[in-house]
RNA sequence: UGGGGUAUGGGGUAAUUGGCAGCCCGCCGGAUUCUGGUUCCGUCAGUCUAGGUUCGAGUCCUAGUACCCCAACCA
């Protein structure tokens, strides 16, 4: 799934066909806004990806804006974040800008219009404006202030400033039209007062502008020429036109396009009901493994890279769909298997010993050494020593008393190879009591030292495997598909409904072999066989599973099952 | 209910603007393999519907259908 950098999209040919009718003399400027309430997601990733690619595609700038215009939701703890997911995605912001820094020059637009009759304040409350605003197919009616003068307009507006009113008395609105077919132009709501601490300008104002009072707006400041956003906001685009072309602006006008979001199946991205996630406990925090935020897929191992390749691959359309979660677990896959090193580990032991290997003089089983490769895609990486020893864990999937058809792993009389190792027939089992198998009595065979056998006798299956002395134990946390959603096409919803809390599963005692005690904290091994593990940064030999290895064996038995 | 958008294999996404419908994921089959991984080869399968224009239509015209967005002092 590689794609060019000249994909060309309908974003792209717009842009390139701005620069042909130099229309912006050449200039390409955009913006990344994201509100700073709450952790940035994998949906937010696509924006990032389309704001700065596009930018960097034309030699052009993209700024950082945290759109923070609503003190009530905003934290500089998400801010931080903002800043911080943004660079570990791999892209830097030309300059990191707030809206609330342009507040004075909006308010001095603000008069501007009321000035020339286009804003009026009015009295009521929402729920009234709401009513009159009427309904799709019916038109709203207007408001009794709306035809207040000038000086009473700018007497109050300049009350309202001042915080002589109470929240929610007062607000002030563009001047439109009521009955226009676009319910955004029915005379827009541009001010609303707030006595709240905002996180920046703290109590300077009481008075904060709505989502479209500022954004086109905020675009002219900073000289940006496409204004990128989602589809949703196709309806205000009039809105963001009307309010650019009403005022004197210090430079070009610019331009918004829409695309549509990008939406997976199995994730939520809902912020609210992410928030709801953190809040109830229901995860650890923003950057649990299993939330689909940028932090949390870092801690799970997903590399940057593959987040924006996959961004890319999908491509920036018009079209409202949902990508399969496959295909963002394929580049990953991908990606880490030409990147991770190998490791030997058992998620669910069952012991195995050698019957006839050999004693030292003590009496105590010998221990080898075997040289492993630590990645066959990437010889670079070299190899590293392994100890071998008699008795040894492996996956108690591997071994099938009585195997099912296909089955190519151990099971009774049946010869496998142990990865690097030797090959090993299985002779008896022990079981306990309640009749399960605990161990598994095995031969070896010395001549098939390092894996092959001098006769050239075949085996149909490599097993992967972990000394029992020289075991290290440790954790492994497995996570079902990804992220948390569990009914594939939900898209709306009540918080928490489709949200399966048993999408992980804790083995708190893997076997693995030693060289990994030794492995950064954030590092994805792949567990051979078992698929790709990240190690967590901060809890020592906790292994978060990335993506699992494509498993041919599981569509054997689905396909017997079906 | 009015307005604005979007429709291409099972899921996505292209098509030089009227000229062989391509690619990715998945599925299925085969080859290679000391990972049932990887890699390689191959198969199946598509232009929402109905008309029309044209030598030729995914693309243009007409009429339908389905889905998405808009009636926060959220963004």
């Amino acid at each position: 799934m590689t794609v060019s950098p000249e994909s060309s999209d309908f974003i792209r040919d717009l842009v390139r066909r701005d620069n042909e009718t130099a229309e912006y003399g050449g200039r390409v400027q955009t913006r990344f806004p994201p509100e700073p309430n709450g952790y940035l997601h994998i949906g937010h990733a696509k924006a990032i990806t389309v704001d700065f690619g596009v930018a960097a595609e034309f030699g052009g700038v993209c700024n950082l804006r945290l759109d923070d215009t609503n003190p009530d939701t905003e934290e500089t703890e998400y801010v931080d974040s903002i800043v911080d997911d943004i660079a570990w995605l791999g892209y830097a912001p030309k300059s990191v800008l707030f809206a609330s820094d342009y507040f004075g020059q909006l308010y001095d637009w603000a008069e501007y219009l009321v000035e020339r009759g286009q804003a009026y304040v009015d009295d009521q409350d929402g729920e009234t404006i709401s009513e009159q605003r009427g309904g799709y197919g019916n038109p709203g009616v207007e408001s009794p202030f709306r035809d207040r003068s000038v000086e009473e307009n700018l007497d109050l507006l300049r009350r309202m400033r001042a915080g002589e009113f109470p929240d929610g008395s007062r607000v002030l609105r563009a001047k439109i039209d009521m009955q226009h077919e676009n319910m955004q132009l029915r005379d827009p709501v541009m001010y609303r007062i707030r006595h709240a601490h905002h996180h920046r300008t703290g109590d300077d104002w009481c008075l904060y502008p709505t989502y479209d009072w500022a954004h086109g707006q905020s675009d002219a400041f900073e000289g940006v020429t496409h204004s990128i956003c989602t589809l949703e906001f196709e309806s205000h685009r009039p809105l963001y036109d009307w309010y650019l072309s009403q005022l004197p602006l210090p430079g070009d006008r610019p331009k918004q396009i829409e695309f549509a979001r990008l939406e997976l199946t199995h994730t939520v991205t809902s912020k609210r009901r992410l928030m709801k996630l953190v809040q109830d406990g229901v995860v650890d925090g923003w950057d649990d493994p299993r939330m689909p935020t940028l932090r949390g897929l870092r801690r799970r191992g997903y590399p940057a890279s593959a987040i924006r390749d996959f961004c890319a691959a999908v491509g920036t359309t018009r079209t409202n769909s949902r990508q399969a979660i496959e295909a963002l677990e394929a580049v990953v896959r991908r990606q880490l298997n030409t990147a991770s090193q190998r490791r030997m580990a058992v998620l669910r032991p069952l012991k195995l010993v050698i019957t006839n290997w050999p004693k030292d003089a003590d009496g105590r089983p010998i221990v080898e050494h075997f040289e492993l490769t630590n990645n066959p895609e990437n010889p670079a990486d070299g190899t590293r020593q392994v100890a071998f020893t008699g008795e040894l864990w492996i996956e108690a999937d591997d071994f099938a008393e009585v195997p099912p058809p296909k089955f190519f792993r151990l099971s009774p009389g049946r010869e496998v190879r142990l990865r690097g190792a030797y090959f090993v027939t299985a002779t008896d089992v022990v079981k306990d009591d309640a009749g399960q198998v605990v161990q598994i009595n095995a031969t070896y065979d010395p001549a098939t030292r390092g894996g092959d056998s001098p006769d050239g006798r075949k085996v149909k299956s490599t097993m992967h495997w972990v000394s029992a002395g020289q075991a290290v134990e440790a954790t492994a946390a497995l996570y079902e598909r990804l992220f948390l959603a569990t009914v594939p096409g939900e898209r709306t919803g009540e918080p928490l409904d489709d949200v399966n809390p048993n999408s992980r599963e804790l083995l708190p005692a893997i076997k693995v072999e030693a060289a990994l005690a030794d492995t950064e904290p954030g590092t994805v091994v792949q567990f051979e066989r078992l698929g790709y593990f990240a190690l967590d940064p901060e809890t020592p030999l906790l292994f978060h599973r990335t993506v699992g290895l494509k498993d041919e064996w599981a569509n054997v038995q689905k396909r017997a099952g079906a």
